[in-house]
DNA sequence: AGCACGCCGACT
DNA sequence: GTCGGCGTGCTC
C-alpha cells in the first residue's frame, strides 16, 4: 500500500496524507506532480511532496488520491527547497506557498480548456550590441572571473544611464551560450514594453517570455510552463516570477533591487529579492542585485568591512551615452522667497527657458489629487475618512472626495458639513492642482499630468509614455510613476516641489526611498546629449541627504544612514518581525497583541527583545483598527527560532472572529 | 480558507 | 413555527 503527502493550499502548517489510488500505481518518480484529492467535501489540487512510509493516520482514516496529473514534468526537488524555505522563513504555510507560486489554471479543479496559443511573435532582427563602457568591462570581467564557481552574488552599483542593462545582457548572453537559462527580476512598474522588446531584440533566438500581473491567466500558464519545460532560455518577470521552476538555471539579475514592490504586502510577504539570493545560494548560481540607489541591507552586505565579502561590489560611475553628463543639481532654498502656488521664481524661469527652446520639462510631486484636504476655515472641519484615519483627498478632475487608503469616495460639499459656512477652501497641492498651476502660468504649453489617475492600466501608461516620447508634451507633472525607467530625450528639466515631508518622517526608512525617489527622478534630466537641470525646493537646502544628492553621491548618502541605523540599532543592524492586528476596536487588536508578548515560551529567547503593542501609525483603516507588536533581534537564527514556535503560540489564541492577524518578517513599513 | 454543525433572535 | 446570525471544529 503505496502513502502519498501531498501539500494542500490551506493556511494549516502541515501536508495531508492519501492513498495511492487504486487504478494507478505511484512513484517516487511522481514526487512533484499534481494531484486531485477529496478533502473535506469537496476535491482540491495539491502538490506530491513525498511518498512516506508511515502516516500519524491509520490506512482506514486515510482517502485515495482521486488521480495523478502527469501532464507536467514534476516539480524539482530545488523548487521544494525553495518552497519550503521560504515557508520557514516567512512562517507561511507551506502548500500554501507551493500552491500559490503555480498559475491559476494548473491549482484548479476543473481546468480552463486549453485554447490554441498565440503563433509566437516573430523574433526581431538582432540589435548591435552597443560597444562597453571600460566601466562596463571592468564589472563584467570581475563577474567572468568567477564564471562556473557557483553561488556568488554582486551588488551592481550604477547611476541612471550608465548601462546597467548592457551589463545584464552582457551577462545573459554569456548564460545562454554556457547553455543555462537567466532570470531577469523586475520591479511591478518597471515591466515596460521597452525592456521587454530590448531582450527580445538582442536575444531573437533564446524564447524570452515574460511573468507579470498583467498577462491574462492563460499567456501566465503559458509562459511558465515554457520556463519550466525549459523552452524559454530567459524569463523577465515580477517578484513571483522568482519562483518559477527552471531546471537549467545560470544566472539571476534584480533589476533595481531596492524597489519595494519586490516585496509582497499581503498574503505570505517575501522579499522576492531575498528569495532569489537565497535561490541563487542555493542552486550555486550567480546573482547581480543593481540599482543606482541600493538598499541599505544590500549596500551593508556589499562594504561593510563586517561583511565584505558576502557581495561583490560593482561601480558604473559614468553614463554610457557620449557626452552624456550627469545633471546639475541645486538647492531653491524657499525660505528666501515667497512661493507662487507652491513653485518658486527660479523654476517657473526654469521651465520658461525650457518652452522657448523646445524642450520638456518634468515637475516632480509626490502626492496626487488637487488638494490633500479639504477644510473649513470657519470651524476647522477637515474632510476626513469616516472609515480611516487619514483625510479624504480632493479630485477636482471628476469632482469628487476620496481616500487613497479604502477607496471611499463622495461628492464634494457645497457648503461646510459642520457649520453650513460656503467657505470650505482646498489647502495643500497635490498633481492636479499643480497642473492647472502650470496651465494658467503657461498658456501656451501642452501639459501632461502622469499620476495612478491619470495612468490607471497599463495601456494608459503606455499612450503617455509615447505622447511624451513623440514630444506632444512641454510639461510633464507626475508623481514617482514618472520617476521609474524611462528614457525622455527631451527632458532636460526635472524640478522636486515637496520632496521635503518624508525628510522627518517617523518612518526611518523615509530617507532612505525619498534619496531613491530623487536620485531617480534627478536621472530623468539629461538623459540624451541635452544637459540635464535639476531644482530641488527645499526649506533644509544644508541638510545631508540633498547635500549629497547635489554631489550625486550615494556612497556617503548610504555611509551616514548606515552609521545611524547603527547607533539606533535599527535594520540592517538589527533583525525583525512585526505582527499586525486589526479588529473593530483597538482594544481588541492591543488585547491580542498584549497576550502574545505574554507568551511563557518567549523567556528561552533571551535574545529576542519584545517590545509593547501599539497603534499603528494609520491606526484606523477601512473601519477596523489596527495595532502592531515588534519582534527584534540581533542574530538573525536567533531571530528564526523564535519565529517557529511565537507563530504556533500565537496561531492558538483565542481571539475574536472580526480579528485579522498576521506576521511580516523582515517587515520595510513603520 | 471553506464548510459543516449548532444554538439563540425576528420574520413570512 | 422557520431563516439566519456567527462561534467552534475539522479537513489526511
Amino acid at each position: 500500500m503505496t502513502l502519498v503527502r501531498v501539500a494542500l493550499d490551506v493556511p494549516l502548517h502541515r501536508y495531508f496524507d492519501y492513498l495511492a489510488p487504486a487504478t494507478e500505481a505511484v512513484s517516487r518518480a511522481d514526487i512533484g506532480c499534481r494531484v486531485r484529492v477529496p478533502f473535506g467535501k469537496r476535491a482540491k489540487i495539491g502538490i506530491i511532496v513525498d511518498l512516506p512510509e508511515t502516516s500519524d493516520f491509520s490506512p482506514a482514516q486515510l482517502k485515495p488520491v482521486e488521480a495523478v496529473l502527469r501532464d507536467l514534468p514534476a516539480l524539482p526537488a530545488d523548487w521544494f527547497r525553495l518552497t519550503e524555505f521560504c515557508a520557514a522563513y516567512y512562517q507561511a504555510p507551506p502548500g500554501e506557498v507551493m500552491l500559490s507560486t503555480l498559475p491559476a489554471g494548473l491549482r484548479r479543479v476543473d481546468p480552463p480548456k486549453a485554447r490554441t496559443p498565440k503563433a509566437p511573435a516573430k523574433a526581431s532582427p538582432t540589435q548591435v550590441p552597443p560597444a562597453l563602457t571600460a566601466e562596463q568591462e571592468a564589472a563584467l570581467a570581475a563577474v567572468g572571473a568567477n564564471a562556473g564557481k557557483g553561488f556568488h552574488a554582486y551588488l551592481l552599483h550604477g547611476v541612471t544611464g550608465s548601462g546597467k542593462t548592457e551589463v545584464y545582457l552582457r551577462l545573459i548572453e554569456r548564460a545562454l551560450a554556457a547553455g543555462r537559462q537567466a532570470l531577469l527580476l523586475v520591479p511591478e512598474i518597471n515591466l515596460t514594453p521597452q525592456l521587454e522588446a530590448r531582450v527580445a531584440a538582442r536575444f531573437p533566438e533564446a524564447g524570452l517570455t515574460s511573468l507579470h500581473s498583467e498577462l491574462t491567466e492563460a499567456a501566465r500558464a503559458r509562459n511558465w510552463r515554457a520556463a519550466f519545460e525549459g523552452r524559454a532560455r530567459i524569463v523577465l518577470g515580477t517578484r513571483l516570477a522568482v519562483f518559477t521552476p527552471l531546471p537549467e538555471l545560470g544566472l539571476i539579475v534584480v533589476d533595481e533591487e531596492h524597489d519595494a514592490s519586490f516585496k509582497q504586502q499581503d498574503g505570505m510577504r517575501y522579499s522576492a529579492r531575498d528569495v532569489a539570493v537565497f535561490r541563487a545560494r542555493e542552486r550555486g548560481v550567480p546573482i547581480v542585485l543593481g540599482s543606482a540607489t541600493p538598499s541599505l541591507e544590500s549596500w551593508a552586505n556589499a562594504t561593510d568591512p563586517r561583511t565584505r565579502g558576502r557581495y561583490t561590489l560593482l561601480t558604473l560611475r559614468e553614463r554610457a551615452v557620449e557626452n552624456a553628463r550627469l545633471p546639475a543639481v541645486q538647492r531653491i532654498d524657499t525660505r528666501l522667497e515667497k512661493l507662487q502656488d507652491g513653485l518658486s521664481g527660479a523654476l517657473f524661469a526654469a521651465i520658461e527657458k525650457r518652452l522657448a527652446r523646445g524642450e520638456q520639462s518634468l515637475v516632480f510631486l509626490n502626492r496626487r489629487g488637487y488638494a490633500p484636504v479639504l477644510a473649513c476655515a470657519a470651524c476647522g472641519w477637515v474632510s476626513q475618512c469616516t472609515r480611516c484615519a487619514a483625510n479624504l483627498v480632493l479630485h477636482l478632475a471628476d469632482r469628487r472626495l476620496r481616500c487613497h487608503h479604502c477607496g471611499f469616495e463622495s461628492r464634494i460639499p457645497k457648503a461646510c458639513p459642520t457649520c453650513g459656512n460656503q467657505d470650505i477652501l482646498p489647502f495643500g497641492r497635490g498633481t492636479q492642482r499643480l497642473e492647472e498651476v502650470l496651465a494658467a502660468r503657461f498658456p501656451q504649453a501642452r501639459i501632461l499630468r502622469v499620476d495612478r489617475d491619470s495612468a490607471k492600466s497599463r495601456k494608459q501608461w503606455e499612450a503617455l509614455v509615447e505622447q511624451i516620447h513623440g514630444g506632444a508634451a512641454d510639461i510633464l507633472v507626475g508623481t514617482q510613476m514618472l520617476a521609474k525607467g524611462h528614457d525622455f530625450p527631451k527632458l532636460t528639466l526635472v524640478g522636486a516641489i515637496g520632496p521635503d515631508a518624508a525628510l522627518h518622517a517617523a518612518d526611518w526608512r523615509a530617507p532612505e526611498r525619498l534619496f531613491a525617489q530623487l536620485m531617480q527622478v534627478a536621472g530623468r534630466a539629461g538623459r540624451a546629449e541635452l544637459a540635464g537641470e535639476v531644482l530641488i525646493q527645499t526649506q533644509f537646502p544644508e541638510h545631508p541627504l540633498y547635500a549629497a544628492l547635489v554631489r550625486h553621491d550615494y556612497p556617503a548618502f548610504a555611509a551616514q544612514q548606515l552609521k545611524e541605523r547603527e547607533q539606533a540599532g535599527f535594520p540592517p543592524y538589527a533583525y525583525q518581525a512585526m505582527l499586525r492586528a486589526e479588529a473593530p476596536q483597538m482594544a481588541e487588536a492591543i488585547a491580542f497583541l498584549a497576550t502574545a508578548r505574554a507568551w511563557p515560551g518567549a523567556e528561552a529567547h533571551g535574545d529576542v527583545l519584545l517590545y509593547d503593542p501599539v497603534p499603528m501609525r494609520m491606526a484606523r483603516r477601512a473601519n477596523y483598527e489596527r495595532g502592531q507588536l515588534l519582534a527584534e533581534s540581533s542574530s538573525r537564527p536567533a531571530l528564526q527560532r523564535f519565529l517557529a514556535g511565537w507563530r504556533e503560540a500565537v496561531e492558538a489564541i483565542k481571539a475574536p472572529s472580526r480579528l485579522r492577524w498576521h506576521l511580516e518578517v523582515d517587515p520595510l513599513e513603520f
